[in-house]
DNA sequence: AGCAATCCGCACTGGTTTAGTGCTATTTTT
DNA sequence: AAAAATAGCACTAAACCAGTGCGGATTGCT
């Protein structure tokens, strides 16, 4: 399915969260903050600890920061780490070894949809959604929340 | 998993095919020159047929052929129909429910890149994917081949 | 008329992935 | 010492994907 998994969209949020942070955040703050299981959470944040892009603090009032800061974060970064290698097709990175026919008519174009895809995940930055979302934020004050769930 | 379904792969290829030919070709012959289980191919095509995009015709010297000009074929619509409906996130139809808390701050980015690959999807037709593999086996006559496996 | 090629429609199985859970340490603050 | 938090395991249940099978209907060829 062509979709995000949900760890991938929950680490989005967490890391948008504490994005905006600049103090740590324990998983209980932010499963409550965003109705999530709490194990869920913990999970994540463990994982994103160990590839290098959150750092934890220990004992009471500990929690997590982020490690790096929001414009070195890109969602492509993000969606490799949670979802492993992004790949729409197989043959975008498997050059050879193709058990499909000699000519496989398709490959154009579906390089060029991943390659698309790619490109805007690179150019998405922590730093570009918080901004966007406080954008949103001011030009709609009043408008529908509790609509923000992901994948 | 960003990836497209084995299904939907094949059906691009299949029907890249049959909008080259413009006579019918049965599933044997797709399978075979294109390496694919037969029965999948088979119940590709029946599911291409049931939602109008293939006709079938009957009997020996039967097969598949496109029901509409390549022009008017999709890449959007041919996932949605393999699929089913293209969701990023959930969040991108389902505009109420939301289990997130009050303000997601992910919604905008996500959205938007969603937005994206959908235009992208809408605007890429058989015939451009036709008209582009075409242009690869002019210009590279002597390249890897046997390389196409798509997903 | 009979045979063979082909599509038709339905159901089933096996394997992988995803989502979510549990438990026991270890660290830090109070 | 107690409380709050992360660390690091491993485990389960459900969903989904890929692929398989079969009996039947239709058409064309001989």
């Amino acid at each position: 399915m062509l979709k995000l998994s949900k760890k991938t969209d929950y680490a989005i949020i967490l890391l948008t969260h504490l994005g905006e942070m600049h103090m740590p955040v324990s998983a209980q703050e932010l499963s409550a903050h965003y109705r999530l299981p709490h194990p869920m959470t913990a999970n994540i944040l463990k994982q994103l600890v160990t590839v290098g892009m959150t750092e934890s603090v220990r004992g009471q009032h500990g929690g997590y920061v982020l490690a790096r800061p929001a414009e070195g974060v890109t969602l492509a970064e993000i969606v490799q780490v949670m979802d492993g290698p992004f790949t729409l097709v197989d043959c975008v990175h498997q050059e050879e070894g193709c058990k499909v026919s000699q000519c496989c008519p398709t490959r154009g174009a579906l390089i060029a949809l991943h390659r698309r895809m790619e490109q805007f995940m690179e150019e998405t930055t922590l730093a570009s959604i918080i901004a966007e979302s406080q954008l949103d934020l001011t030009s709609q004050p009043s408008q529908d929340h509790g609509t923000a769930h992901l994948s």
